[in-house]
RNA sequence: GUCCCUAUCGUCUAGAGGCCUAGGACACGUCCCUUUCACGGACGAGACACGGGUUCGACUCCCGUUGGGGACGCCA
């Protein structure tokens, strides 16, 4: 009896993809698997100005990177259609357009408008108060309009908003909501360049691929409405709507690039982890009516069923998504999270050993101290001998009276030794006798060792850090310390 | 300006008339763990925008005010 779900994300390819488009993609995508349905991907590419194939590339590379896998639309390397309702781009269906186009011409719901950028922009001076553009005055018979047209004049399609009676759209997230018809203007359908218009085009794609549900942000509320006459227009089915709130900056004004970091590049980049990104965007706005924060794909998918979507806008905290990257980075399994960083390491040219063994016990002391992947080559930098330096806030260690002397009994300690890293016992071993033999303990004792170490004054746990640096290097190390050459 | 949406700690949120002296999380503070730095643990501070109704009873329902946001494109 139920029908089949079929949803659709449906992003423009003009720049990366943005979190906000993350989210919306997501939901649909969880209600999709929730629901046992399709997830669609279409490509609104009808802006020739703005819509480029390296940024669909882009995008298409984002949604896998988040692992939002689609069902029909099409195929992120070869860019050619999978699915039964295709073309899935735009820009590859104009003759459908054209063809509904035609009908609601013919049929008088529509009308085709000479008017020059510049007359509607002088339109627009005249008026105090502009907030719709007006008809025309004179409206051509169809016929006599579609002469010119083949005749080269140039004129854009508009339809024809005429009634007054207020549309109610049963909204997902929002319950009834009345939209006033007279809200929005005779809107354009096809521009004078012959491309059609994202309104149009996306009514009739969602009706021709049979979505039924559409989960989209509230900025398309009105939009909503324009989609509907055209629905009815043309005799349509309408899908279920839901307008999700927007996700906004620290100022509460809607994200965008002046906030900062808004693409699911940028976050990739700089470190964090997709199911991160998914976890943190899916919470902006939805929550799963308990206090669990940290959910997986499949708890998502689970418990995302269209329903707990909030109304009011949700800021985007940059100190809460870092925190629950590194809640999920801690949770990565130590061989995976290895195989992220590696790259990362190659980059700065940090050489680490890369047996299991290492692997796992570097990963121990460097995982807790790490929120995002970037923070990585700074914690494993000084285990590399070669990399090692001593750093700025070593020098008031260094001033101390006593260092020197503890720089001294610890290379002693170290050359007593003959494998190749000392055990934590025999650090232990070692920094006992450092401590009876200059006399000092606590601060006096282990920083100036871990200078000797790290080149810094801070780090990690010192029993379990030497055993993951050669001998010969920490010897190396002291003397460079010590100014030696 | 017009229309639409919206309103719980600084932020994300739980709360669907009595379970609320409002719960959790991030951030913040104190303490514990720790011979440093993190992680972890305990505790603390911190909110129902305001005004009217409805009701025996409102954070929860209705209306208004105020605040915030969005739309008003031959962008999507």
């Amino acid at each position: 009896m139920s029908e089949t779900v079929r949803v659709r994300f449906a992003p423009s390819p003009t720049g990366y993809l943005h979190v906000g488009g993350a989210r919306t993609a997501l939901y649909n995508y969880l209600f999709a698997k929730n629901k046992g349905g399709t997830f669609i991907l279409r490509i609104e590419d009808t802006d020739l100005e703005r819509s480029t194939d390296e940024s669909l590339r882009m995008q298409l590379s984002d949604l896998q990177w988040l692992g939002l896998s689609w069902d029909e639309g099409i195929d992120p390397d070869t860019l050619e259609d999978q699915g039964e309702y295709g073309p899935y781009r735009q820009s590859q269906r104009l003759e459908i357009y054209r063809k509904y186009c035609d009908e609601l011409l013919s049929k008088g719901l529509a009308y085709y408008d000479f008017r020059t950028d510049e007359e509607l922009e002088k339109i627009k001076q005249a008026s105090e108060k502009f907030t719709r553009i007006p008809r025309p005055d004179n409206i051509l018979p169809f016929e006599e309009a579609q002469k010119k047209v083949r005749e080269g004049v140039p004129a854009a399609v508009r339809f024809k908003v005429d009634g007054k009676e207020d549309h109610v759209i049963e909204d997902l997230v929002r319950g009834e909501v009345r939209l006033p018809e007279d809200m929005v203007s005779d809107f354009i359908l096809m521009r004078s360049n012959g491309m059609p218009v994202y309104n149009f085009c996306c009514a009739i794609d969602d009706a021709l691929m049979e979505i039924t549900h559409v989960f989209r942000a509230e900025e398309h509320l009105s939009n909503t409405l324009r989609q509907k006459m055209i629905y009815e227009a043309l005799g349509f089915k309408l899908p279920q709507f839901g307008h999700l709130s927007l996700i906004l900056g620290a100022d509460k004004q809607k994200l965008s690039k002046r906030h900062g970091a808004t693409s699911c590049n940028q976050y990739r980049e700089t470190g964090y982890l997709p199911q991160a990104l998914l976890n943190f965007v899916a919470l902006l706005g939805w929550s799963p009516g308990n206090d669990q924060e940290i959910l997986s794909e499949e708890e998502l998918m689970e418990k995302f069923d269209g329903t707990r979507l909030h109304t009011a806008g949700a800021v985007f905290d940059q100190e809460k998504f870092k925190w629950m990257n590194s809640v999920h980075l801690r949770a990565l399994e130590n061989q995976k999270l290895w195989n992220h960083l590696k790259p990362l390491f190659e980059k700065e040219n940090i050489s680490l050993p890369e047996n299991e063994d290492f692997i796992h016990k570097s990963l121990e002391i460097f995982k807790p101290k790490m929120e995002t992947l970037a923070d990585a080559p700074e914690l494993f930098r000084p285990i590399d001998g070669k990399l090692f330096e001593v750093t700025e806030e070593a020098d008031e260690v260094i001033a101390w009276e006593t260092t020197p002397e503890v720089f001294n009994a610890w290379e002693e300690e170290l050359k007593k030794h003959h494998n190749m890293y000392l055990t934590p016992e025999e650090f232990d071993e070692a920094q006992n006798h450092v401590k009876e033999k200059v006399g000092v303990k606590g601060k006096q004792l282990f920083m100036p060792i871990r200078v000797a170490v790290i080149g810094k004054p801070h780090g990690a746990d010192l029993k379990s850090l030497v055993p993951l640096i050669e001998r010969e290097s920490l010897i190396a190390r002291v003397k460079q310390c010590r100014g030696d050459k």
